[in-house]
DNA sequence: CGTGATATTGAATTGCATCAAGCTAAGTGG
DNA sequence: CCACTTAGCTTGATGCAATTCAATATCACG
């Protein structure tokens, strides 16, 4: 139930106090204007496995992520499936210079997003031109990435994969650190890893056996992974 | 030898009659203010093979194309290479939101650049707004391109990274069209397609050989190919 | 016309996929 | 709360697409 005359005060004061917001493309509006952003957003959450938007619908809106997991990801009528990439709190997805998607997003955990409709977006960056800049710059960092998971996918082996792959993930900020090692807390299921390293469940499966056969990780309910020796793990992502 | 005092005059003269300009991200910039343009650029000239930027050197400049073709790369001690993209006129490369490049350019052709300072570009970005718009679109353009090259290759086959890649530099502006099939006139060698592709020289090889001998195409002097067949091709190709 | 770079072709090898069970854990309903 | 169910994960045996190694052919440039 919404009461509309205070929809907007609660609106700005969700961005206020929004625990996502220094990390996100939002930073680049001051404070004193949140209310501006916040009448512009819808909070919508979705729950795991859930589609939010789907590749070739016409583009209608921009997600930015407060809280979960997202997949980008394009198949193939065949069922190949390739992940894109995952995007974390504070990150956005669904720009583009085309009026369609280009990828499926699907909720790997529960997720809440806001969703900008484009025109509003449009807006918002007229009146804050510093929304581009930092918009600009962010792109340019999932474009940085993009060209690891280009190299990793042309080049490199599975068990380079998996590593580069685990390095990479418990350096996301959603997951817990400690003393010497480190714990990766994947949410992405097994298939999930494999459709984004290229690889097959049954190969991810092996390397990892085989890295815990090594004394390199260990795994602790298929999910939550610890690094023991993440000297080796970098030295076998070969970066 | 170059004329202080003309410098700018001939500059301007350069990029209003610029043959790249309504492709290339300096068509945000009207027309009557060419000359602010013309005068923050160096015009630089790089002969095939030659490096114009390395990876993980500091980012000064930003450069975009007005002639020819430039391969960005990454590439492993050891020799590993993947080209991340190639670049035609009307396209820039070495922008980041780091002050480092993340991957090494180099001209695949005899190439023709317009270098810009980094804080040359900022001042335009100031200047001229519509510039960061369009800088944020052609990114898009690449996030998208990446999104492709990341699809194939994580899932496709040989055959079918082969078949895209051919549609794909079949469609690009430098290449000539005719009648019912297209030429393709590749400028890079096979060795570099198959950094492209994530594959070897002979597999290439061999793949366009099978492709021929099945009627799909046709190869003179090895680095101009006609397609003979775009439908079987692009059956072919999986998308 | 000769020489080094580039491309093709063939044979052998291998890393990962595929196919096929079995196992584990997290629900779910009685 | 426990047996049943099922999605997710692991492990093993086999196959095959692409690589590797090796040799030859062709192109391009002085």
């Amino acid at each position: 139930m919404i009461k509309i005359g205070r929809r907007d005060a609660e609106c700005e004061t969700g961005c206020r106090s929004c625990s996502v917001r220094a990390a996100s493309f939002c930073s680049a509006i001051p404070t004193q204007d949140l209310s501006i952003l916040a009448s512009s957003r819808h909070q919508v959450q979705f729950g795991r496995r859930e589609t939010i938007v789907r590749e070739g619908d016409p583009m209608l809106s921009f997600f930015n992520i407060t809280s979960g997991v997202v997949k980008l990801y394009r198949s193939l009528p065949d069922g190949r499936t390739q992940i894109i990439g995952f995007r974390y709190p504070g990150e956005f997805f669904a720009i583009s210079a085309i009026h369609r998607h280009t990828s499926t997003a699907e909720a790997v955990t529960d997720v809440e997003v806001c969703r900008f409709p484009k025109s509003r977006l449009k807006r918002l960056m007229n009146i804050f031109p510093q929304l581009q800049t930092q918009l600009l710059q962010m792109s340019c960092r999932h474009l940085a990435q993009s060209e690891d998971q280009i190299f990793l996918l042309g080049r490199k082996t599975a068990r380079e994969k998996v590593a580069s792959f685990l390095l990479r993930y418990s350096r996301e900020p959603s997951q817990n650190q400690n003393g010497n090692g480190r714990y990766v807390n994947l949410p992405m299921t097994r298939t999930e890893v494999a459709d984004f390293l290229g690889l097959t469940t049954e190969t991810v499966s092996r390397v990892l056996a085989n890295l815990v056969r090594e004394n390199i990780i260990s795994i602790g309910l298929s999910r939550s992974v610890s690094l023991i020796d993440i000297d080796s793990l970098s030295k076998i992502s070969g970066n």
